[in-house]
DNA sequence: CATAAATATGAACGTATATTCATTATTTGG
DNA sequence: CCAAATAATGAATATACGTTCATATTTATG
């Protein structure tokens, strides 16, 4: 699975106005066309080291013709990420309507992030780093959907809380921050160790959830 | 506290061979000099924004001194690394070496993180951000000390799974990521949200302990 | 098919900055 | 106090890379 390549389907499920003419479609699929390859060399370079003259190689483009579709290298890097998350939130909250019960949703949003990162491998590298990239101030201080993403967790916390499910003895966001970084420490393994054995993703949201919950005291 | 100035006092508690002329001495102090400085540049400005004139005119040398005490820029960032987390590493081998139970070494640990994050925050900034930087490799592949410093929790962590204390369905490394991570979340969030207020690291720590051992749910 | 509009090209430009090195200053030891 | 050794200087160099733009190619139109 890919958001680039998911974009038609996206747009033909009415999420965003299509495009009328074939010159604007066509532009899009050009466009795709560069993310895929960026979001490529960003992984395996890095930010600093991926060049533009790299990316357009990639994509079988001319270094100038990225210009045509990004005002910049940052805009093009920040474009990768915020398709992405807007991809997986879109994906969450679709599951997430299916059931009421706090709990369950916690577990369900394990699941969809173990899942999306173990499909998107390449980006969560990228993820990963621009994530820590605050202490240089750049012009796009973070990026907004992933805020927004954060904030959906942190408002499932509160709820939980609110329900008398979850301890109440910490800051919702600070419970949720931590949920979250348990979660990417475990991708982040996933990711580091490339062996080739496929993890049964369901199983280990369900222990991640127990972890959670219950600790990692042995009872 | 700061380790560049501790660094002669480490020095005198022979932890490491003493330099025995005078001229040695000189240079250990002016490295530690530019390595203060480019602490808090890199901190400033992030490690890329960040130039070598001024880290030497923060530490009011010339451009080109910086050079005489290290080889390039990579190897004066990954020595300002080395230094910190060896010093964490020694602080906390002491600190542990106090008592044998596993589960309150592992308090002690998140404690030892906590204050030492809190006391260094420049440091910290530049930690989360270099712990990132794995996706692009560059000639320091990851901290020696940061490995040896994982390693050695990840051994409390089997320790404590031996002694039947912590559950056993989740690997070491696993656990202690987790563990790690959760820690470094809030740090995280105390280093971002500036607010002056001190915090009782003690009781934090606890918390913490608490939430890792017992989990999230309310009981 | 011809012309115009839209796209794509990639060499060239400008900038930023890591690193060097010839020169100057300081320290040392006799 | 004076060479000789050591250290510091900072302007100059080299390189890398983001961005631009004059030119070429492709596509659309009538």
């Amino acid at each position: 699975m890919n958001v680039y390549s998911l974009f038609g389907e996206r747009l033909l499920n009415c999420r965003m106005p299509f495009p009328a003419n074939r010159r604007e479609r066509h532009r899009l699929l050009r466009r795709a066309d560069i993310l895929r390859a960026a979001e490529h060399v960003f992984a395996l370079k890095g930010y600093h080291k991926a060049t533009v003259q790299d990316i357009a190689k990639e994509a079988q483009y001319a270094t100038g013709t990225v210009y045509l579709y990004f005002t910049d290298k940052d805009e093009l890097y920040m474009s990768i990420v915020e398709e992405k998350l807007g991809h997986l939130l879109l994906l969450v909250k679709e599951k997430l309507a299916r059931t009421k019960n706090a709990l369950e949703k916690i577990e369900l949003i394990i699941y969809e992030d173990l899942s999306f990162f173990e499909e998107n491998q390449d980006f969560f590298r990228i993820f990963i780093s621009e994530e820590s990239r605050w202490s240089a101030k750049s012009k796009f201080s973070k990026s907004q959907i992933g805020l927004k993403y954060k904030e959906y967790c942190t408002e499932l916390i509160k709820e939980a809380q609110e329900q008398n499910l979850i301890r109440r003895d910490l800051e919702p966001k600070q419970i949720s921050d931590m949920l979250g970084s348990m979660v990417t420490s475990f991708i982040f393994d996933l990711v580091q160790s490339n062996s080739r054995e496929k993890i049964d993703l369901k199983n280990m949201a369900s222990i991640m959830l127990d972890m959670f919950l219950n600790g990692a005291k042995k009872k």
